[in-house]
DNA sequence: GTTGAATATTCTTGTCAAGGAATATTAAGT
DNA sequence: ACTTAATATTCCTTGACAAGAATATTCAAC
């Protein structure tokens, strides 16, 4: 995993921004209500989202909607799933020492 | 998830840390000898991952054997776990839409 | 081409965090 | 008690970044 990923995911609004882009794509105007944000705010926000690689962006007319990008998550998911080994590894060498002792 | 967590993550060196103590707990030296780290500033990491609820710390002698807590992790796993069905469902969507269409 | 809606960009300001350097604390051994 | 090893804390400087306010851009409709 990079620390561009987590950074973009690091801002509590930027979190409840993904939060919302999960439910389904939404344009600029449309985050910036929910959030109650101004609309640069939004902006920036999901122009930083964007340049992390977590979201695209798809022109329509004047809007540009947002959507959640799948990679990044699924990269997310197994980066978070192979440490989990590690607890495993941690409790057979726990038990191993238990039955020598 | 909480940006607590991603902001933990979201530096560097501390992205790093975490792969060192993926494999074992290790005291501060161990991980400043490492990383090529001034001592201060592997302390100061540790004890922002320790802040953020990433890593425990068990005091031996004068060394302080920081681990990492598993917890998290299986937050973290879940949380974008959490994400994957958001895929499928858009994919149904476009299916029902193309049979529809 | 002018207007209005949607979005982006720029500038400024304030805050927070990281690294460096120096120093302080803690604990073990003698 | 003194020394040494290991770690923590403080102070300083600097860079990044978020919000606010104002302005610029883009695009469709007329």
């Amino acid at each position: 995993m990079n620390a561009v990923t987590f950074n973009a995911l690091a801002d509590p609004t930027r979190l409840k921004i993904v939060e919302l882009l999960r439910v389904q794509p939404r344009s600029v105007n449309e985050v910036a209500l929910l959030l109650d944000l101004r609309q640069p705010q939004a902006s920036k926000h999901l122009h930083t989202l964007a340049d992390a690689g977590l979201v695209t962006v798809q022109p329509v007319a004047q809007q540009r909607i947002y959507a959640l990008k799948a990679e990044p998550f699924l990269q997310l998911e197994d980066w978070a799933n192979s440490f989990q080994k590690n607890w495993y590894q941690r409790l057979d060498n726990l038990e191993n020492h238990l039955k020598k002792g």
